[in-house]
DNA sequence: ATTATCATGTAAAAGGTTACATGATTTG
DNA sequence: CAAATCATGTAACCTTTTACATGATAAT
């Protein structure tokens, strides 16, 4: 599926690997994330495909940058996945909850103080999508005129990110505030 | 980490792998899963690492079942794994928002529909958390006189599940109406 | 009759992470 | 002077999925 992310993104301009790792680590990391390594072998494959073409562009004083466009092949696959419709849930794997799940030996503060933890990241990944990610969004947007709906769908998204760590946040809460009374 | 699934479920009693199988589809299923070709092949190399250990149980007219347990070497890994804090947030692949991200070239209609569908499969997530695995849980806590923390994070972990399809039914519902109104 | 359940495994492939390898320039 | 940034790639390894392989009994 990264494929699909890196069509997508390679559909808005051409870009190198390294670029494209970071416009995923600033636009699209909380819900699609990739190594560098990763990213390079994708392309390479993409290219294989026929789906890229790649052009090496040589810079003085940094190093030179393979430069990846997408082709008409490119876009009817990418055009092909959008059109089809999501008929599953993403099974979840969610670490933590496992942990807790089997947690009961643990003692109280030793549970409390996984639970913080927790929040703290959770709540600085919150704080991520309200700041960082919501500006990278509205520049981005401003950018972008003529093509209006890109940046609603890039704002839903964002949203989804940060309905979803409201969510956790406020259950890290409840469920310390739980462990403290009943434990 | 499927690796302390299985000794964490074994943990509260021996079992096979196929029983494994249905004890995390019925109870785990939202926040960790696992195919039973894995479970198998994880469960012999548990048993090589000398965490579990296994006998066959000859049945008639069933087939035999493999009967694996957990060793003292497996409780102390299960429990150095509950004792480490996790660090670190899950960073989340979610096929749905990343087809939203790139879907600005599809019709209005179209991406509805995707919407839709998916409104659809949560609401049924949501509702199997709320009655099957909501009762599986107050069934397995009431048979378990003398470990009532079992039962408290039992739910609070299904609780978690709750809250975040919950989010996630809001979301589909604020997105489908943005985009009947502004595309 | 056909499908589901019970039951265990192996093999191949795909997806993803970690480690290795290199090296210049810029920033602190 | 050290660390971060820019830049690309390969190799080994681990995790997970899909496909293959078998076969009896119970339910519809």
């Amino acid at each position: 599926m990264l494929r699909y992310a890196l069509l997508g993104i390679l559909n808005y301009r051409p870009m190198n690997g390294y670029e494209l790792k970071q416009f995923m680590d600033s636009a699209t990391n909380h819900f699609w994330h990739a190594k560098l390594s990763q990213i390079y072998t994708t392309l390479k494959a993409l290219e294989a495909e026929g789906m890229l073409i790649s052009t090496v562009l040589t810079q003085e004083d940094r190093p030179d940058k393979r430069m990846y466009t997408i082709t008409q092949d490119g876009r009817n696959d990418l055009r092909a996945w959008l059109e089809a419709p999501l008929i599953e849930i993403e099974p979840t794997k969610e670490p933590l909850l496992l942990k807790v799940f089997f947690a009961a030996q643990l003692d109280k503060a030793q549970l409390i103080a996984h639970l913080r933890v927790q929040r703290s990241l959770h709540q600085a990944a919150l704080n991520a999508l309200r700041g960082e990610t919501a500006a990278v969004i509205a520049h981005a947007a401003s950018q972008n005129k003529g093509r209006e709906k890109d940046g609603l769908l890039w704002e839903a998204v964002r949203r989804a990110g940060e309905l979803s760590e409201e969510a956790y946040v406020r259950w890290l809460d409840e469920t310390i505030h739980m462990i403290e009374e009943n434990f």
